[in-house]
DNA sequence: CGGGTCGTTGACTCTCATCAACCCTCGTGG
DNA sequence: CCACGAGGGTTGATGAGAGTCAACGACCCG
């Protein structure tokens, strides 16, 4: 029903921001990025942004709001492969592959500037300085995948969900969208099972035991830590993989006036 | 020892051939890359061709052998994240981001080709169509660990590994290295273990389930897949996720001469 | 022929999945 | 204002798939 106001003119200087860090841009960088066409679009949760074998036309930045990338076995398993949060296209790979290989669901209601595929390679290959850019953020995601084929193949169950809340702890907070190591966690915890490749009878048993042991709190959908050190502690976090070093802080502030 | 002869001048050719079919490439950047300035180098079975936590100051492009790239848990248990064959980069990362967040080791002896991180660099800059076609291999690369996350979160050691499986025979194959299916897999059980999120005991005892069953042949190293049907099936093996569409086939044959 | 790596097998254990209730909260509508 | 329903969270009982431990066997290389 009620539509949150978008800002036009502040929607893809986001990513100028982003950009701006990684590459020397320069005007015509800039301008070129700034007149890219888009088309907004705000989604309610769990509708679908993409699906798996979608001819791929578009590509989708989200401007406010979370979302996540899954998978689903021949047997109906689901598997989280991804979280995407604001500031970040939630696929890239739109612009250069030609079929979705998985499909993009939103966790939240969804604010989101859809840019053709044809305008994102002509930028490409005009401005090897954006395309670079860009590229980091293939590559920082191909990093973080790697990360979670880790978690989910490595770790144990207290682990792996501790893993799953220092990684967005870290996100978000860069993000700008936690502050203190405290934060809204848009799943519910049959989502974390998914991301996690766990059921979510063991996930709430994991997260009690975590709240029990004073290395998380919880209340509603917020979830905080109280001691940062103890729970990278025992997921073995280390945040090397997330390359915060070209990725700049307080970057994408939610787009969305009342 | 020995080293196995390299006929230099095939060495980039070997790319070459793998990004014309992805962008159109002029002349000009077909001269430029096979002007790169690369270096060659040996490395026996197990040796390390990237340390978790190196800077990153040159690209590695493997000419003939295997190699994975693999984390490491503060517990100890390793995971295997990605398989390297003829014709890979296997850290274009490098690249463009500072910090190495995984091991690569080699699976056999490899014969490689370094180039300078600055080189790499420059010809992106000067050359977008190349740019871009590197680019798709990092974006299929990606989509490659969303389904191996997929892969150890959520299916058992049974489609796990005939998943594996199956996804080597099409690799293999459309790089030439397989026929019929049927290909040298130069893991070891052990490590077929890693990459699957299981202990080496049970994937012996899949494996020979799998035999005893008629789904897999296997003579030393050498795997034969009698009836693919059956093994996709058993894998829940669907090879969108390789974007075929944009892989050459018969890229790469092994670079060695006796 | 000796040593090392890798593969194989059995017995036992344990983490996590499954199944099944029940509860709480919140939004909706009568 | 309360009844209702639905989604999500919580809890217990039970079981299965995979891990662990341990020993032995096969093969390869020097």
């Amino acid at each position: 029903m009620r539509r949150s106001a978008i800002v036009p003119d502040s929607v893809l200087k986001l990513m100028l921001r982003k950009f701006e860090r990684r590459a020397a841009l320069d005007d015509a960088d800039r301008q070129a990025l700034l007149e890219l066409p888009y088309r907004l679009q705000t989604v309610e949760p769990a509708s679908y942004i993409l699906r798996e074998g979608d001819r791929l036309d578009r590509t989708c930045l989200i401007l406010g709001g979370f979302a996540f990338g899954h998978k689903v076995t021949v047997e109906g398993a689901r598997q989280i492969v991804s979280v995407h949060i604001p500031g970040d296209f939630v696929d890239l790979e739109a612009s250069l592959l030609n079929v979705a290989d998985h499909n993009v669901q939103a966790f939240t209601r969804c604010e989101l500037a859809f840019i053709p595929r044809d305008a994102m390679r002509a930028l490409f290959l005009a401005h090897p300085q954006i395309a670079t850019a860009m590229w980091i953020d293939t590559l920082i995601d191909g990093s973080i995948f790697r990360e979670w084929v880790v978690n989910v193949g490595r770790r144990d169950a207290r682990s792996r969900i501790a893993h799953l809340l220092c990684e967005f702890a870290r996100r978000l907070e860069v993000a700008g969208l936690a502050d203190e190591y405290r934060y809204e966690l848009p799943m519910t915890q049959e989502q974390i099972a998914d991301a996690t490749g766990l059921t979510p009878v063991h996930v709430n048993r994991i997260l009690k035991t975590l709240d029990r042991e004073g290395l998380i709190r919880r209340d509603r959908r917020f979830v905080a830590i109280p001691n940062w050190a103890a729970l990278r502690q025992v997921a073995g976090f280390s945040e090397i993989y997330l390359h915060l070093d070209q990725v700049p802080r307080d970057l994408a502030r939610p787009v969305q006036a009342a």
